[in-house]
DNA sequence: AGCGATGTTGACGCGCTGTCAACATTTCGC
DNA sequence: GCGAAATGTTGACAGCGCGTCAACATCGCT
């Protein structure tokens, strides 16, 4: 990086109304989107193993070496579209706990049910199962993701001190939730399980059990 | 290039007596195995993704062309090595069954058991895992393994019977067994969690508790 | 021995990958 | 404004894996 230090190299945004950036920085910021939005189609269509750059390139009016200025493969994209998807639950967990206060019962109903939902409606990219033969998923933990797993089990952890639940190891109790949730999710994506609100309060309720039933037998 | 033939095509082993299937059928057999073997090591050395049919093929005597006399791709063979798995483990499953009679306890501790050593033992497959990035994965469900849940799932039916558990979807409450194995299983391949036994437990505690719990609450 | 059946071989055409030199556009000092 | 440097885009290209197929080798049977 070669550092300008003559005048301020990108100052040019001079409280100009409307002039936000340069237009260098602008389709930067359009082709990336382009792509992103390209891949999302295309993996939704195509499944994510059977999808290849130049089928999301060819969808934009990029050319192909275009694509790795900004991504370096496939997987990056994908990647990125999950990241998103990452960032936009995060808020509902933090709402499911914070409404739930000190209520580990509620918290897990609203979290499980926040989940689903989510996958249902908003989860883009995991929509990407629908094209994808039966048998095969691939599952990617980003960075962002276990961010997030580790943020679930900052809450668990809080809860299960609330509640004595000191025999317990956090790591094996929020593997257990998510395997649940993931479990349960994949399979209200597929259809084979269908009512949401059902599965979540099945999965709160049980997760609520078996903690408290780990907890008593694993006494020593 | 090396015209080595596959099998040296004097050894005229029909001089023995207890020859007993054609010569083509057993160098099918060998090919195939050959074949399989090969895979399973450049799995376990590239991960899924990164093998290519050619690692494969390349590690045997083959022709290229030879691997397509077998196999339609990489992903049918680690289908097949996959199911290879699934048939030695499902004798476990049916051992913890008979063993633990109408002990739901039992049976839940020691399937659980079962498969995590299975994973550490002899899941020859499940290590391609520790070739495999940090965050990818990829997950197949094949008939076979399909038929291995199907059999779980009637055990727990049949327990849910036997305990009155009759409020409680079975398919959810396989989901949810499946689940807990498949992400404590993870965690212990890669090492995030160490103590199989108390894994086994936690788990089986954690299905039986999360069963009762899920049964009472949801009475309606 | 001889002949059809069956399996193997490796070269081939195709498409995808990632790179790079040529080109286009923007930025910035003057 | 202007020209040069910085920055980004383009598409052609070499490399490689894929799946096929005609030629070939071997087997099984009479």
């Amino acid at each position: 990086m070669t550092s300008t230090p003559l005048a301020d190299p990108k100052d040019r945004s001079d409280s100009l109304p409307g002039n936000q950036a340069g237009k260098r920085e602008q389709t930067k910021l359009a082709n990336r989107a382009a792509i992103l939005e390209a891949g999302r189609q295309i993996f939704a269509e195509l499944g994510y193993e059977s999808t290849t750059v130049r089928d999301i390139i060819r969808r934009t009016q990029l050319a192909s070496g275009t694509f790795y200025n900004y991504f370096k493969s496939k997987e990056e994209v994908f990647h990125a579209l999950h990241d998103d998807g990452v960032a936009r639950f995060k808020p509902l967990l933090r709402a499911a706990r914070e409404s739930a206060g000190t209520d580990f019962q509620a918290f897990m109903i609203t979290a499980f049910g926040a989940y689903f939902n989510f996958l249902l409606s908003d989860g883009q990219i995991e929509r990407e199962m629908a094209a994808t033969p039966e048998w095969t998923r691939v599952r990617f933990d980003t960075p962002e993701s276990l961010a997030l797993f580790d943020e679930l089990k900052g809450d668990i952890i809080a809860f299960a001190t609330e509640f004595k639940l000191d025999h317990l190891d956090p790591e094996l109790l929020t593997a257990a939730c998510v395997g649940i949730a993931q479990e349960i999710g994949e399979r209200l994506l597929r259809g084979r399980i269908k009512d949401v609100d059902a599965a979540a309060r099945f999965a709160a309720y049980f997760v609520l059990g078996g903690s408290q039933r780990a907890q008593s037998e694993l006494q020593t």
